[in-house]
DNA sequence: ATTCTTGCAAACAGTTTGCAACGAC
DNA sequence: GTCGTTGCAAACTGTTTGCAAGAAT
């Protein structure tokens, strides 16, 4: 990957997500960072997010209405989206049933593996 | 919900997922039922896609990059995407751990509850 | 000096929608 | 006859990209 240089624009989406958990999609990540840097575009806060996930920094989650929310917290842990409100929550990976089922009605399970399949691992590239 | 009635464009999107467990996105059923249907249009397939998922009779994935996939086996059961290919998986409910590491290599893992959450539980409406 | 990053605007992809004609019941 | 469904095209939403100017190293 290239050498990623400083910028304020990128400290202060990084600052955005670290001071909240909840999961803002892009454009709740630019009404943020707009209150310190008026000038700031849309298309910077696209390409920093998308950066800053391809190189480990932040997390990314895609809810079922396609929209992509982003997560601080990097830490395995799952996550618990309302279909009313649409907030999203973060859901502790150990004894999560129990704890599921006491805070929310779970209605649809949605578990995602990525990863290489077997046909894309015999090709050697 | 409103009524339905019977159409043969829907017809066709059913059986056009009915016969694959290939995880289709609404493009790809548009390309299958075309064969058969000439004139049928992509809005016509979304469309029923949407009120297909709604009704509960076949189940709707959204992967990473915000496509929607449709999958006509609504059992649970989880899903496994290859990043190279982007070929959609189906993985067993029960071993799965075990199972997946043999045919997979797993990078990433996304789970999702949906449902109702505690706020939106206190409001009767 | 090099090259990464930005703001802007246009482009893009996937999906939804308004409308008049058509079809199921 | 009613009203759900269709084909078409335009609209919409979230995201990406080309470009010239600006900033980091």
């Amino acid at each position: 990957m290239k050498e990623q240089r400083y910028s304020k624009q990128r400290e202060l989406v990084v600052e955005a997500l670290k001071g909240t958990n909840s999961h803002p999609d892009a454009y709740a990540v630019y009404d943020a960072v707009v209150k310190d840097l008026p000038n700031i575009s849309l298309g910077t806060i696209y390409r920093n997010l998308k950066q800053l996930e391809e190189s480990g920094l932040i997390r990314k989650i895609v809810i079922d209405n396609g929209v992509e929310h982003y997560d601080y917290d990097v830490c395995p842990h799952h996550h618990f989206i309302c279909k009313k409100c649409g907030k999203v929550y973060d859901v502790e990976t150990d004894g999560e049933t129990k704890l599921l089922q006491e805070q929310f009605t779970v209605e649809k399970v949605e578990v995602l593996f990525y990863g290489i399949c077997k046909d894309c691992n015999k090709i050697i590239q």
